[in-house]
DNA sequence: AAACTATATGTTATATTATAACATAGCTTT
DNA sequence: AAAGCTATGTTATAATATAACATATAGTTT
């Protein structure tokens, strides 16, 4: 099982995870001969520094604030566009919102822990999840593609009453 | 396994389980001390009619048609929401839009096979994926209150091309 | 049956999310 | 530097969803 499930509810050292993310993204990109531009690296920082999704319109007025200058939508969907075709980040549709992958590359299973009392979302991936759903498809002779699996609930920190007062 | 999927893409008598399905429909509404309305059961049969998911804009058009006079869109989310908190109707988040439900009272894991080619939707439930993902959960100490699965691919009609000219 | 209450629907306006279409700018390859 | 590709800016608008308040209808109590 791959998760940062634990990563998301504790302290860890943002500015180094960062550059070691970005650094990757960038090979990930040079790989598929597409550039991480100023915007899309913004973007992507931006998600990845949040451990709850971020709506385009959240990223708007985030971007707007770091790059100083009015940026539009269509500008936002499409650096989003260009992330979640690479891998580096999903979209949660049931929130309309979306997150930075926590292991791109890795060919993986796309399940999100959903916090319904803090809205933070973490990612698990498990092969055993993917065999089983691919062999319910082959069953009803379905052909199986990708898949999204969204799970709602309460996580660990919202459970123990961490963030209660 | 519980599923539709092969029943989707097949002739079956509509009429005959429409009037099975909103009798049982009835009953589940009675036993919550719910209200099937004419609107709520109009939109039921409009989406069971379907094998497509329906937005609601589209339901809006058909129910309009239907009763020969105009209708607003709260009209059809509030139905919707009514349905769907019923256990009558799904909302596909990736589609945006709604899909009746082929096996109410069951407690079941919402699966969702979608058809990229005809968009057609079939639901699929299975005991081992449930207690997979509750597992894993478990793991990761999240409390696992809902899920929704949606799988994208390729249905046994499209594979084999029946539907093609 | 009349009055009361709760539930459901009608109506208008607007919020939120997403994209189309076309203009401009910036690399990159020659 | 010119041509061609890729990316961004800009304006407008489409598509999805909800808020707020008015009216009507069904069910219950008297």
């Amino acid at each position: 099982m791959l998760t940062n499930a634990r990563l998301v509810h504790q302290p860890h050292d943002h500015v180094r995870s960062m550059n070691a993310a970005i650094s990757r993204a960038h090979e990930i990109c040079a790989k598929s001969n597409a550039r991480l531009t100023a915007t899309r690296e913004a973007i992507l920082k931006l998600l990845w520094q949040s451990h709850q999704p971020l709506g385009a319109y959240q990223l708007q007025q985030q971007l707007s604030k770091v790059t100083d200058k009015p940026v539009a939508p269509p500008t936002i969907y499409r650096a989003i566009e260009f992330l979640i075709d690479l891998g580096l980040v999903h979209r949660i549709p049931s929130l309309n919102a979306f997150i930075g992958c926590p292991f791109p590359n890795s060919d993986h299973s796309n399940i999100f822990l959903i916090c319904q009392e803090c809205k933070t979302v973490a990612e698990m991936a498990d092969n055993r999840v993917n065999s089983l759903l691919e062999s319910l498809c082959d069953m009803v002779n379905f052909k199986h593609e990708s898949q999204i699996i969204e799970i709602f609930g309460c996580c660990p920190n919202c459970k123990s009453g961490v963030n209660d007062e």
